[in-house]
DNA sequence: TCCCGAAGTTCGATTTAAATG
DNA sequence: GCATTTAAATCGAACTTCGGG
């Protein structure tokens, strides 16, 4: 006997000889549910068990208003910098029984605009939005602000009191890279810098700007080279080489390089090699992120590792406490979290003899 | 004044002068419509526009019994073969106006369980499956057969009459590889082949036996290892690494390595250069993938291309044709489809002198 | 008053059947 | 019968109210 398997709580009421009403309440563990005693929770847990009772989450979510889910927007899923971010988010969520609802931007406004209108039609409980490349403009902070959900921002700090936000500590992660290379022995040190318009670039440059105060290291300006604007992660790595060509072409002697990112380094190395240098004996070369590729590289890549699952997993506790937040009608405000990254040493990094 | 912005379909008819159920024909476009003059119908839009009139997802959902959604399972998202997957998928769904949701396996049978139940309840209408690794076992299979909506799986073969697949040629892939290093002079080659029970592994391996026959190229048994069995894409660079190792230590010449997929080939690359020797100059190396680390590795990997958006897409577009038959009650049955990869020639691969 | 359970209303749309001129 | 419109039923669960012991 073929069963349609739509099992409504009707069904579970015929069956355990209840009314929905008391199946409800004893299924959701409602608060009315202490004064059921223990043998009709049994008999109607029986019932719904035996029926292969789920409940209809559309009728479920029209009358409660809930949908247990969070929206989260990649600006690009396929920059290798994101899917640590989306794990530690998954992760998060998944504990806390929120289904997570991935979007991916591709960097277009058209498709932003599109998705959270999507989004917030499937009325998302919040909104974890993780920009990590450009365009993250006013606009597209005030759709965020006026969508009046629980909402958090990861890699991009902000100062607004109505979006969240998490972010690493870029100062202390250049600090360390520099340092490293300072420790190393370095002292003619190559920079190659992010597109000004990037929020992370700023940051990174004070970073070496104030350990070079402080200890007195020489910032050469003929060898500090800035990345171009782009929305596309790859072509950071285009650039890493023409600008390290550049570098290499200005007969400036240096021992080590800093590259804005991963991506920007690898583009560093193959320029480096192409030149006949190899990493490390000739020089140094240093990344910002850990993204998956620095581990199995050739050298393997001395980076600075950014915490992504842990930035991931505070953006979804700080949505979900968001949540808790509307729930209970509290006034919640947003938080700025700043997470440090650390210093990850592999292969492409040595003293100077 | 603060509108609680819950403006619902009778809020339209009242605005508008008509019944809800005109309001509902209208907006929907629904067969009866064609009854309605258009000037009915222009008031209505205007009022709706008027009061930015959203419909109730929960409540369509409930009545109509139709979600706009398909669930996609992904066995394991930080594996840098999936993302482009993802995206075709993506793309294709867009267009259609389903929401893709996405969920990460993590290789854990009990995710995948949880997951997949998730996904039903939420009444997704068809579901995508990305098998990018091992543990797709007769028992996975069994509880996506019982799910009775369209289904299809990448990157495995199956024959089930039931679920629908797409998968790469690997056979040809295989074949077009060693093709590729046999006209450039190489007669020496070692090969790192995929683990046992991994599905592409087999294939593969026929591929390179068939082109060694029809050409008369010998296949050296002691220059033939396997990968071990494993669910983390990562381990498969330390095993292409300490296989690499030991097939120096043979001290069985060669002058090409053709491994299993592209991680295995930076592995390789790795062991060659600690060992001495550079590749392409001592060792051509040819992978299989086409991750996007291949082209910004040093060297560039040579290697054999997925057509990843394409399976994505075609995947997708089965799965929507698989709903439409529903819909319409066509009986639709499990088609199996398979794609030609392409070569890939970069800097990894050169020929003898 | 406390405990237990049920009847009936509600959420916001779609859809059926029927009423109007 | 036809074009145009609508009242009322429905989807499945949650919540409010009420009654009996």
């Amino acid at each position: 006997m073929v069963k349609t398997s739509v099992i409504t709580i009707r069904d579970v009421a015929k069956e355990s000889g209840f009314s929905s009403t008391t199946v409800s309440i004893v299924l959701n563990n409602a608060p009315l549910a202490r004064y059921i005693p223990p043998a009709t929770k049994k008999r109607i847990e029986k019932a719904a068990k035996k029926l292969g009772y789920r409940p209809n989450l559309f009728a479920r979510s029209l009358r409660s208003k809930r949908s247990h889910t969070v929206g989260v927007m990649v600006f690009d899923m396929t920059d290798p910098y994101c899917t640590l971010i989306l794990r530690g988010i998954e992760n998060s969520l998944y504990q806390s029984s929120y289904l997570p609802i991935l979007t991916d931007v591709q960097n277009e406004r058209s498709r932003f605009e599109r998705y959270l209108e999507m989004l917030l039609d499937r009325r998302v409980e919040a909104l974890i939005v993780l920009a990590n490349w450009l365009f993250v403009d006013i606009d597209v902070l005030a759709d965020l602000e006026k969508s009046s959900i629980p909402t958090v921002m990861i890699g991009r700090e902000l100062r607004t009191d109505t979006v969240s936000s998490v972010i690493v500590d870029n100062e202390i992660g250049a600090h360390f890279a520099v340092e490293h290379l300072y420790q190393l022995g370095h002292r003619k040190i190559a920079f190659i810098r992010g597109p000004k318009t990037l929020a992370d670039s700023a940051p990174r440059w004070q970073g070496i700007r104030s350990f070079a105060k402080s200890t007195g290291l020489e910032l050469d300006p003929r060898l500090i080279l800035d990345l171009p604007e782009s929305q596309d992660p790859i072509s950071s790595f285009e650039a890493g080489y023409k600008l390290t060509e550049e570098l290499i072409k200005r007969k400036r002697p240096f021992t080590a390089l800093m590259a804005f990112d991963d991506v920007t380094a690898f583009g560093a190395i193959r320029a480096l090699a192409k030149a006949g240098l190899r990493v490390p004996e000739h020089c140094s070369v240093i990344g910002f992120d850990d993204v998956a590729a620095c581990s199995f590289y050739t050298p393997p890549l001395t980076t600075i590792r950014q915490p992504m699952e842990a930035m991931g997993a505070m953006a979804a506790n700080l949505v979900i406490e968001g949540i808790n937040g509307v729930l209970e009608k509290r006034e919640i405000s947003a938080v700025h979290r700043k997470l440090a990254p650390e210093l990850a040493v592999r292969e492409s990094t040595r003293s100077l003899p």
